[in-house]
DNA sequence: AGCACGCCGACT
DNA sequence: GTCGGCGTGCTC
């Protein structure tokens, strides 16, 4: 008999084995999906393989073999470069494998029961002529002969009556379509622009090899490699290869997706999150059918259906949203690499503030590193610090020193427009009691709440719950409070009442909840129809405005007071890239960092754009506390509702742990609690990746063979650890 | 993840 | 006496 073993759809532990059934008289092979019955109901399952058994075999299974339903797809979904892929990410993530399976696909495609239908159109089809037609039938028939095919819509709008005539009589029928999107033919425009001589350099460092090789293009703000990037995509297409080119985010950097659109003619796909369910699986399919080579996407943009790559380009490489932050937790970074390896396409990763971790590996020739120092219009902006102590020691306001309210005027009167960066959202961080010193803290979070002044609420920016101001404080009974600190829409009245005439934009994950409200808020600041635009850490990426000569930083220093180990990198990438919005045009760019320890490091090294600087003094403290590059992480954390069950689990896995060796062990932190959840971390620290892979797992295996309580996540490199 | 079975509390 | 709470166990 013939059996099909099957992933089925739950991304469970206890389920990541296949299951087999019987598929006699179904025509299937590996990697289509099929409907099978699972317990009391029927789910959708993946095939990963299909042979055929003795019926001594079958009777060695001991359990019944039920056949499949369906079979869902003609085509295998997943080939065997996706299916090898699959299988390394649930080793080095410790994932259910169906997870991996499933994240290489757009919604509609995953294996998955409760999914959408694939939207269909409907079209008329030519058929046949006859005699005896009208003359405004003719004329439809005609039409529709010269076309073939026309969508239904269009059809009946032009030939309205004629056009059901003909119907009736059999001349044209009704077809139903797979909707698709629409592309041109791919139509490469020659550069318009004279290239640098380092982009030159850069071109011919990338172009020399001719194998699969990772390159870490470091290169300034406005250094040109944008340009950079579109020869080597045009390169690849002319090769008749596909090229990927991975952005942060989409809805951050239209500009870019601009660029690329207008030198490849439309023939491009686009992927990201701002796409809904239909509109993905099209720009899927357009890839998957040879429509377009060159697709420019975010995060899950690395698993279009490619089969034959040429160069992955990855833009700001150091940009945390390259992380997956669900199961299962990949880096768009390895998979690029894994893809790279496969395909022997060359991928280009590039950053003017590269993560620790890839520019370490391009010192040791890991990667292959090309450097692009020099800004094409060869000015870098001017940066000033301004110690904050001192100047609230000389009278000046707390929040904008003299300084910054001094530069700030001169933009307005020069007609030329501010970017003012403040990385925390909301009014007020804290709101406490006057008389007995009370912080509000969220009833399901471990965490202070946020007061929102425009709509009158308390936020808790950890798990989005609201409530009013109380009238009184809950520990004391009195009823004043003091709004403690300094948010973006404070910070937003204060810049109007020193600047009465000036028009502000403001965008934080508050104002830009609504589907294209980033668009439209950078669209009204690059009509100038705003002088200053004011936001969180969103405004300080990949922003390309000619006309914003100061970039005021207002609480450089407030990310250094992270317990992370990665604080001082994530608060130097965040200055250098703020600073390089300033002084993209003609005019000469400055930048205004406001800080209380103007000579950490971080701040120094951003102020002089030296990233060797950041870099040398970084990593001597990363080699100093054994973090990365030198070791590898992975954080196991530990959830439940009740404390207790989250400490047996704990003890359990560090009972394990314990006899083990080859690595360290750090935590288990305090219990903290999230959404009325606590949980726990502990991280394990290895020079080894597989090793530590491997022993998760195991630490894994044993958690769900006890039937522990508590939640288990594991991150492997984690990036945020808070 | 679902779904059903099963064993204890507060209702008509 | 019954409805329904969610703990436990199983799915080819």
């Amino acid at each position: 008999m013939k059996i099909a073993h099957v992933f089925v759809e739950h991304p469970i532990y206890h389920l990541d084995h296949t299951f087999t059934y019987a598929c006699d008289g179904f025509d299937l092979q590996r990697g289509v999906r099929v409907e099978v019955p699972f317990g009391r109901t029927h789910i959708i399952g993946f095939v990963s393989e299909v042979k055929e058994i003795s019926e001594e075999e079958k009777k060695s299974y001991g359990f019944e073999i039920k056949s499949i339903d369906s079979v869902i797809d003609e085509e295998p979904l997943i080939n065997e470069e996706l299916f090898t892929l699959a299988d390394w990410m649930a080793d080095t993530y410790v994932a259910p494998k169906i997870s991996c399976i499933q994240c290489m696909l757009p919604a509609k495609l995953k294996p998955k029961s409760t999914h959408g239908t694939i939207k269909m159109e409907a079209f008329v089809q030519y058929v046949k002529d006859i005699n005896n037609l009208t003359i405004k039938q003719k004329t439809a028939l005609e039409d529709l002969k010269a076309v073939k095919l026309m969508p239904r819509a269009a059809f009946y709008q032009k030939y309205k009556t004629p056009g059901k005539k003909l119907i009736a009589l059999g001349c044209a029928k009704i077809i139903e379509k797979e909707a698709s999107a629409f592309v041109n033919e791919i139509q490469v425009q020659e550069s318009e622009f004279t290239l640098s001589t380092q982009q030159i350099q850069a071109l011919h460092e990338i172009r020399k090899s001719k194998h699969h090789e990772v390159f870490l293009l470091h290169g300034a703000t406005g250094s040109g490699k944008t340009e950079v990037f579109l020869q080597l995509a045009s390169d690849t297409i002319k090769q008749g290869k596909q090229v990927v080119f991975l952005v942060p985010e989409i809805s951050l950097t239209p500009l870019m997706v601009n660029r690329v659109k207008r030198r490849f003619g439309n023939a491009l796909a686009i992927y990201h999150s701002g796409l809904n369910a239909q509109e993905k699986y099209e720009q899927y399919q357009l890839v998957k059918h040879h429509k377009v080579q060159i697709v420019v996407g975010t995060r899950s943009a690395v698993f279009m259906p490619f089969d034959d790559l040429g160069l992955i380009i990855m833009d700001e490489e150091h940009d945390t949203s390259y992380k997956q932050d669900r199961m299962p937790r990949y880096h768009s970074r390895d998979i690029a690499i894994e893809r790279g390896k496969y395909h022997d396409a060359k991928v280009v990763l590039a950053s003017a503030t590269p993560c620790l971790e890839s520019y370490a590996r391009a010192l040791k020739k890991v990667y292959h590193l090309v450097e692009m120092p020099q800004r094409i219009n060869e000015s870098f902006p001017e940066v000033k610090l301004v110690e904050m102590r001192q100047a609230i020691k000389n009278g000046e306001d707390a929040t904008l020193s003299n300084t910054m309210l001094d530069a700030i005027y001169e933009r307005l009167q020069r007609k030329e427009q501010v970017i003012l960066l403040l990385n925390r959202r909301g009014y007020t961080p804290i709101l406490r009691c006057i008389s007995c010193g009370h912080v509000i803290q969220c009833p399901h979070c471990d965490v202070a709440m946020s007061y929102h002044k425009q709509d009158k609420q308390l936020k808790c920016h950890t798990c989005g719950y609201q409530m009013p101001v109380p009238t009184h404080c809950p520990s004391c009974g009195s009823s004043t409070w003091r709004y403690l600190g300094m948010g973006t829409q404070k910070l937003e009245e204060l810049v109007q009442v020193k600047f009465p005439q000036a028009k502000i934009l403001r965008m934080d994950a508050d104002t830009t909840g609504k589907k294209n409200a980033h668009e439209d808020i950078l669209q009204a600041f690059a009509n100038h129809e705003a002088d200053i635009l004011l936001g969180t850490q969103m405004i300080a990426k990949g922003l390309d405005f000619e006309d914003v000569t100061l970039v005021g930083i207002v609480n450089g220093d407030a990310m250094l007071a992270r317990s992370d180990y990665r604080s001082a990198e994530l608060t130097y990438d965040l200055l250098e890239q703020a600073s390089g919005r300033s002084g993209r045009g003609d005019k000469r760019g400055e930048v205004i960092i406001q800080a209380y320890d103007i000579h950490h490091y971080a701040i120094l090294a951003a102020a002089n754009h030296q990233y060797q600087y950041f870099f040398q003094r970084e990593m001597k403290y990363r080699h100093m506390a054994n973090y990365p590059p030198y070791t590898y992480l992975v954080s196991m954390v530990f959830q439940h509702k009740q404390e207790a069950a989250v400490s047996q689990s704990v003890s359990y896995a560090m009972e394990y742990l314990m006899k083990k060796e080859g690595f360290k062990v750090l935590g288990p932190a305090g219990l903290h609690k999230i959404k009325d959840e606590e949980r726990t971390r502990i991280l394990l620290k290895g020079k080894d990746q597989r090793q530590l892979s491997r022993m998760v797992k195991d630490v894994y295996d044993r958690h769900i063979a006890s039937k522990q309580k508590a939640r288990l996540e594991i991150d492997l490199a984690p990036i945020i650890l808070e």
